[in-house]
Order: C-alpha cells, then sequence, then structure tokens
DNA sequence: TGGTATATTGCAATCGATTACATTATAACA
DNA sequence: TGTTATAATGTAATCGATTGCAATATACCA
C-alpha cells in the first residue's frame, strides 16, 4: 500500500508538509501544494483513515442499532440518518440486533472500542451490558421513534404518540364505532404506553367502555397482525374497529379479514401507524399516521453530533409533527356486522 | 479514555503483556492473566480498535453499497449480509448512493483508504472513480445480484435470471396468454438484458409475436409500477399478462390495474420478480421469483472474505437457485379482455 | 545441584498518520 | 542592507495498540 512516505519520497517533502497540503492546504505554498498533489495522483496514495483516526481520537462513523432490518419504516429512517451523516462527513455502521441483548450489548460496545464517535438507537432497550453500564455515561446516544428505558435519560426524537392514537380514535368514533380491538407491537415499551393512553383518555372522554382484553398483540410484524385478528374476531364482542399499532400489523389485519370474508372498511376499519411506502397501494389504502421518519433519522444524526462536538442541547427531547392521512382502509361502523 | 497504559499500571505489568493477555491468552500465565483481566475490569479498558487496526492493517469492516434503501428487497440481502458478517467478526458500513456517481465513489473510496477491507456491491456500475480505477484491481470487490460493468470481471452472487424469467413466461403462456407487457427496471444492467432474453426466447419457441414497444418502464418502484400499466393499457395491443420486472413495480403495476377497474388476474395477469415480504399478502398475492436474498447476502460475505484473506475462489460465479412462487395475481386469459 | 529447554515477561520498534515545536526561507520595512 | 515579522518546511514526539527480539523465570532432566 502506498503511503506517505512514497508521497514524500516523489515530491521531496516531509511527512508533516503533506500532511498539511492534504488537510490545510492554506498553510503550504502554492508551489509545493501542487508538487504534493501531483505525487498523490501519481503514486495514487490514499490517507489512511485508521491512522489519523487513531491520532485525532475521532472514527468519524456513527453506529446505529436497528432491531430488525426487515421492517421497511426503519428503512426509512436509516435512510435519513445515512444522508445527513454523509453530508457532514461520517459514515454509518448498521447492525441488526433481531432483538438478542447479546448483538446489542457487542454493538454499542463499538463505541466503547472507538470504532465509532456515537450511536443511534431504534429500539427501546438500553443498549449496553450492565458491565458497561457506568461506561455509558459518557457515550453519545441518541434514541429515534422510542425511548430507551433505564435510569439514564437520553436525547429522543420522537413523535407525539400519544396525540397520534387520540387522533385515530377521535377519527373511528367520529365514525361511530363503539367496539374497538388493539393490535400491539412490542407492549413493554414507552411508546405502546403513550399510544394505549392516547386510545384510552379518548374512550374515556367519549363514554366508550374499553376491557384490556381487547387488546392482542406482541409484536410488529406482518404475522401479528394476522394472528391479532384471529385473536380478536374470535371474541365474544367483535370489534368493529381494530387499531394495529405499525403499517406491518395493519397489513397482515387488512389481509386475514379479507381472507375470512369480512370487509374492510365496510364491516371492520383497520387503522396502521407509520406510514410505510406500500400503505398507500395495497387494497384498500391504509388509515394510518405519517411519521416524517426521513427527517427523524437527519435529526438524529444532528443530535448525536452535538454531543460528540460538546455542543449543548437546546432540548432532550425533540418532538417531530405528525399526519394522518384518512384513506380508504377505515370508514363509518356497520351496525349488522 | 482508559488505554493499556492505565492496565498495564493497575495489573503491574507491561502493554505487551496486557495486549497478549487479551489477543493470546494462552500465552501469558493464568495467575498474570488473571491480574490483567481484574485490572479490565475494574479500569474499564476497552482496546482501541483503530490502533489495533493501523498495526494489522485491517480494519475488520466491509462496506455495502446500496443503490437505493427504500427498496425492501436490499434490506433481507443486507440482513443477509449483516448476520454473515458479525458472525466473523467483521461491521458492515452502509452507503445509499441514491444511484449518485460521487456517492458511489466516495463511499467506494473507504476501502482504498482502509476504512474497510472490502466492498460488496448491490449495483451494476462501477463504483470507482476513473482517478481509482487502477486502484480498483488490488480491492476485494463482490456483487450482488447484479454484474458490475466494465473490464474488469469481479466476482458475482446472481440468480439464474434467465432461466427464472423462462418459468415465468412459460407459466403465462400455459394459461394461454399471447399479449404480454413487461415492464421493466433500469435497461441498462446485464440482469435486464438476461431477464429479457428468457422471455423472447420463451416467445420464440412458442411461436408468439412480441414488439419492443411493449416494454416500458425504466426505474424499480412502485410508481413506474403505475406508470408502466397506464403506458401499456394505452396501446392498442393492450396486454393480458404483465411482467414486471421487481415486486415493487408489480405492486404498482396491480394497483393501478384494480384503480382503472381491471380485474387481477381474471382480466389480467401480473408477475414479479424478488418475492419481497408484503408479496405474499397483498390482493391478489402475487406470483413472483423467490430470490434467496438472505443467503445470496451471506454468500457475498463469504466470498469477499475469502478474497481479503487470499484464498482462491473456487469459481467467480455463484448462482442460486430460484423458486417459482405460484400465487393468485396471475392465471388464464380471458378471451373476452 | 547444574545445565538445558521452555515458558513468561519486558523493551522498544512499528503501524501510518497528525502536530507541537524548532528551524529556515521569504517578505516587509526602515 | 540589516533587522524583524511572517510564511514555509522539517524534526521528532505522539496517538494506542501489536509484536520481534531479548531477557528472565521456571520446569525438567541427569
Amino acid at each position: 500500500m502506498t503511503t506517505v512516505k512514497e508521497v514524500c519520497r516523489l515530491a521531496g517533502v516531509s511527512t508533516a508538509t503533506v500532511s498539511r497540503a492534504l488537510k490545510n492546504p492554506e498553510l503550504v505554498s502554492a508551489k509545493t501544494r501542487e508538487r504534493v498533489f501531483k505525487a498523490v495522483q501519481e503514486s495514487g496514495y490514499r490517507p489512511n483513515m485508521l491512522a489519523s483516526s487513531v491520532k485525532t481520537g475521532k472514527s468519524n462513523s456513527l453506529v446505529v442499532l436497528v432491531p430488525n432490518l426487515s421492517n421497511p419504516f426503519f428503512l426509512r429512517i436509516i435512510q435519513g440518518i445515512e444522508q445527513a451523516a454523509h453530508e457532514q462527513g461520517y459514515s454509518v455502521l448498521l447492525g441488526d440486533t433481531q432483538g438478542e441483548p447479546a448483538r446489542e450489548h457487542e454493538i454499542a460496545g463499538m463505541v466503547l472500542s472507538n470504532r465509532a464517535d456515537g450511536l443511534i438507537h431504534l429500539d427501546h432497550s438500553f443498549p449496553f451490558s450492565a458491565n458497561d453500564a457506568h461506561l455509558a455515561e459518557r457515550v453519545p446516544v441518541v434514541s429515534v421513534c422510542e425511548r430507551i428505558m433505564g435510569d439514564k435519560e437520553f436525547p429522543v426524537i420522537e413523535l407525539d404518540n400519544y396525540a397520534a392514537t387520540r387522533s385515530l380514535a377521535k377519527h373511528l368514533v367520529n365514525y361511530e364505532h363503539q367496539k374497538f380491538g388493539i393490535i400491539a407491537g412490542q407492549k413493554d415499551s414507552q411508546i405502546h404506553l403513550d399510544r394505549l393512553a392516547g386510545i384510552k383518555d379518548v374512550f374515556a372522554s367519549e363514554g366508550i367502555s374499553f376491557d384490556d382484553d381487547m387488546i392482542v398483540g406482541g409484536a410488529y410484524s406482518i404475522e401479528m397482525g394476522q394472528q391479532g385478528v384471529r385473536d380478536l374476531m374470535a371474541k365474544d364482542n367483535r370489534p368493529t374497529a381494530i387499531l394495529c399499532f405499525n403499517d406491518d400489523i395493519a397489513l397482515g389485519a387488512v389481509f386475514e379479514l379479507k381472507r375470512m370474508g369480512i370487509r374492510v372498511p365496510q364491516d371492520v376499519s383497520v387503522v396502521g401507524f407509520d406510514n410505510i411506502k406500500v400503505s398507500a397501494f395495497i387494497d384498500p389504502p391504509l388509515t394510518t399516521i405519517d411519521q416524517p421518519a426521513h427527517e427523524m433519522g437527519r435529526k438524529a444524526v444532528e443530535v448525536v453530533l452535538q454531543i460528540i462536538n460538546g455542543v449543548p442541547l437546546k432540548r432532550s427531547r425533540e418532538i417531530f409533527p405528525y399526519n394522518m392521512l384518512e384513506r380508504e382502509s377505515s370508514g363509518p361502523v356497520n351496525p349488522d356486522f
């Protein structure tokens, strides 16, 4: 591999000059600069990023922890992250944890071993091992769309989940629905509680009775949506409206309802959450909450870089606006169902 | 940050011993080893990966070039890559190029600057800039699902695209279809040619006339599928069967056909390619070619690591088996359409 | 117990950059 | 032209690890 030495030889200057010519050209005379550039060109020299990182102490990369790469919603966030990071000269390390704590610890450890300067977490778990917990104090961490559990409060980029599900619930209540079902994702997270609270508060103020028995689910997947529908429809008071805590669940729910011969939305209304791309193109198009995932990803980079650079944060919680998209999967209640 | 020095101090040994205790424990006596471990524990020491990478010359990471992160098919490949990489102690750098050559060059440059040891390319473009082309000679590169254009032949992990589209075409011909439309993705790639050849050869041997005029498209997106359907249906001889070159296109095609009041598959059959997750859950479920994307991603890692480690490759082209999934978006021709 | 083989450990060079400090060249000015 | 301020360059230390070689400690054997 060609190193700076080779360039020195070709240009007849010292390593210091080469380094300066490339990083701080203004410190080097125009003549020498040209000579160095030509030597770089000739030799095909590329500075060894790792070596410079050792010296500067910055790896110029961020690591992103994803609970499950197959969820297309995360993709939009990651895309935003990747773009913003690149604009700032950072590269993105990807870690798919599959929800396994061991993997999380391992990947989060990258920040501790100088492989990454900061961590963006797309899940609610505390990503470090108990052993490393105290080390995590000094590590730049931001979470997106979820709040990280545990003692330490990390900055978070999120949606007003409470208000968003309120909107959804009101939307359905306006259509005269009285009997509801909920297919949730992971139930141990803060966003689950927020979303549930939003719904229940609407029910309470509208005088709609709701039993926790009508909450099913447990994972953010299409299959969970199918299973959830089967569970709900087996109950005594079948719901006429189903709130799904993400679009994958809603997709599965719609699919399963239709398979069972139940019409959407004529018999049962279904609403989702996230607005993944396909939601607009299924039959019927899904009523859902649009999260500005791309922008949220970008914001996460902005915030984590502020922490890295020691810029004080204006606030530790960035709340993004949501947008309820009323499409055709929800409609007036069917009294005969 | 705690460095090896701190551990030395606590354990009362030299840096060499600490390094060995951690990397080659068998070279250190049990007693000292324990002392070192305890010191590591106490100090919360984490070896600086970058520093060790400088010395060893290996970054232990791979960079993945994705043309467009919003295509869910890539996700499955990336997931396979990420898993396999992690199992081998490698981490994955993600680069979303958005098809922009400048971005590609920049990201591919990571391998040249020692930031990554190898490159996995999910597109057909030659990823290096003209300037770096000669440097690319010594760089471990593998492509997945696409063949990289240019003089140099890189190892490739791919499907037998020719045979796969043959199967699709035969499947439709068996249903007595005579009038076909194709909605393609990027038309300048090898896989496009392979897929087209497969279809045309079936047509030729079956005596079906086909005009290139019936090939529309140009991008692998849902919107392209919609546009493609509009283009095809505006033609004099409307097709009764449409071959889409990926599932996103097919999704858009099905959506648009239904929107136009054309039934799928009763009036028009639609087939896709890739088998993304949702394809099984739309209405109607999509007939498509299942690519073992996850396995292909894993294979890509295996191959690129072989190149990195100087293990001679058995073959430079790994062909994976495809699987045609006959679902409900395709059926017998409707003579009255 | 003495001597050799082997297991442990430390010293110091090294990886490929960056950068503080020292030195030399150039410019500016009286 | 001599002096001083400034620009340009070089020397060598440094970042935090790894590792070849040398030195020392222990084990083994006669």
